[in-house]
DNA sequence: CATGAATGAGCCTTCATTCAT
DNA sequence: CATGAATGAAGGCTCATTCAT
């Protein structure tokens, strides 16, 4: 590390000096922290070594202890990285949704064509979340990843009740925890090599995100 | 092991011959498996070794071998009898309620107590569950005790809306998969040190049951 | 062990007065070896454990150290109880050959033969003089065999030479140095899947046999 | 291992980029495998830990398994360094006699005084083949070296022939059977304590090469 | 006599981390 | 900046042996 850590790096980037090492600091990091979602999201978060995550990419390992603290600052760097992409996703979709059924029908879509097609990605968030369960210092981060994704879900139920001209009949967090209980439950199942498992889930999201709200009037 | 496998001495158990030996064989398993809980649960699945948890114990690191083919057997051991006293548990309360309210009251309550009491335990189970999406030889037992967590809440479900003169609005495996959710963002929130998540599951599980079900008539 | 050890059992074997029980003794020691034998010969010396000894038999494992004193004294009794009827075996074909060619043919056919249909036994033969070559303690019992194999292989050559009205043009250690290097190198090739090794063992016994010896006159 | 396994530092050594590196790989093995060689040779496979061979070594224990797979690759890359430099000193022999009796007399005295010197290496070596037949997975290098070995025979073998204006009398696979068998015995006398065992070898090795041909015209 | 429960040393291997270059 | 060599603690597991019953 030399006479710099990462910390102080970190630090730098606030210096408008020294703008362009910390960009290339920055992008470094990005780029190390893609090529390790890779073998992470294959192997979980306990089996993963950080020669594994090397070895499976161009760059050595000494290179992750240069850019990173440690495994859990290229973990959380990782899993935020990508949970951050899912969250501009769904949101995407409930700018785009026009009808009550639209919205409800592409956000069932797009929940049951991501959790097939990035089951590797989820089911390493689910594993950094049980961890979190464990391990103090996972926390802040997982917690911060936790509620980005909770108002996401809860802009797809308010919208979808703005549109439907009626009122949501529960909490943002039942909601979230309603549909990440499915999902997590549906991921299983794929996983498990249950083909059905996203049309299934895509029904499911469907018919409980009707039933969350009330109609007014 | 000695002159015997611990599979062996799985078959054994239907021999009426050497049931003593068995017995006192299971009897011994438990003991060691209960005792391990207290290490696992502490910290987890993959940062828990064998040495450790015979440390913990009044029992030799081999012991743990002797009774255990490995870890996996061990923990997956330890859960399943963990797990089977829950669905006892919540059993009784079925069998117990005579009102609608009671039993929603009953099944909400026992849930958030146990969420509480046995935190440990239920994040046990949660890293153990992860880790079967990653791990296949993981799958068969997770599985196992998924569906008897499912079976339980549809007997809650069911005798419900019977009590009620009503009609569930949901499957299964949907309403295990919100339950589960729930309880799962509740388990996070209380340790993260939130006194007041169990209060909250409480009122959440009942919510949820209650509009779980369709009045008939 | 109690208070007896095998070592005085033994002794004891020279008493009349305890006669009956020293039989029984001997009678075990050669039943359980008989049965050790298979596993062993299966995998080896050092591949080999008294648990999998016991495993495979239908003693139990404390068995096995009331009657041997260790692993040692267990493997030699099993090889020289193997080997002495191997030496048995040949002086049959001495004994009852009558021209030289029988002979030849009757040895050479030998060879191969227990080569092929034992050649577990064998391997396991040559693992433990291997293991003897390191270990002080096994070499005495090893010389032992190997001078009885060196007898046997003389007899043969001796025999042959007389009934072919010949004299023998190498020594008894180089005769035997020889047949055990073609029937090791045999032995390796039949292990290795070669089916044509035991009746390539044949033919080249038979042409190393003849030309060792010298006609007379 | 670092970002390559050890494979792929073995495949590298194709490339001339890395030229440097990867000799200084195969450089450190060859060292390591030397100083293996020492405890491996007095105490066999079998009794042979890594810990115990980096004890005797200035190295680290973790070291080992940084340039070798595993035990078996590491055994394997020591004898078959050790047998290349055998089987070269005995093709100078051949280079260097200019007579029958040059070769067979140097062969001989060859044999005997590696026999006596490096008794150690040899034991190893038949430690090794022994296991070979049992472990599949040690056949392919063990047969590799023992036809190494015998072609390097049939090399002495043939130059004698030629020189001696003779032919050989037995096949390629029989001569080295017989010399190997004597060798095997002669080492064991050695071991055991037989201090002529040496000009015993040298003895016997020329009476059978004298014999092992047969004179032209 | 015989059993099998229990022990604890020891084995191979993996890994995060350090450090010289 | 970056590399990869080296370390040593720790992990899962095996095993000969001891011992109470």
């Amino acid at each position: 590390m030399d006479a710099v850590t990462v910390e102080q790096r970190a630090e730098r980037s606030r210096d408008r000096v020294s703008r362009r090492r910390v960009d290339k600091f920055a992008d470094r990091r990005a780029q190390l922290a893609n090529s390790a979602l890779l073998t992470l999201s294959e192997l979980g978060y306990a089996r993963t070594s950080l020669r594994e995550i090397a070895q499976n990419s161009e760059f050595s390992h000494g290179v992750l202890h240069y850019y990173f603290t440690d495994k859990v600052d290229l973990i959380m760097h990782c899993v935020k990285q990508y949970k951050a992409e899912c969250v501009r996703r769904y949101d995407e979709i409930v700018g785009t949704s026009l009808t009550p059924d639209d919205l409800k029908h592409g956000f069932a879509t797009g929940l049951a064509t991501t959790m097939c097609e990035d089951a590797s990605m989820h089911r390493l968030w689910y594993d950094l979340r049980s961890q979190s369960l464990f391990e103090e210092s996972f926390r802040a981060d997982v917690g911060e990843i936790d509620r980005s994704l909770e108002r996401m879900i809860w802009r797809i139920v308010s919208r979808y009740a703005e549109l439907a001209d009626a009122s949501p009949t529960v909490t943002s967090p039942v909601a979230y925890a309603m549909f990440d209980g499915m999902f997590q439950h549906g991921l299983a199942k794929f996983i498990g090599g249950d083909a059905t498992a996203g049309l299934e889930l895509t029904a499911n999201v469907e018919h409980v995100l009707g039933s969350l709200v009330f109609h007014n009037g």
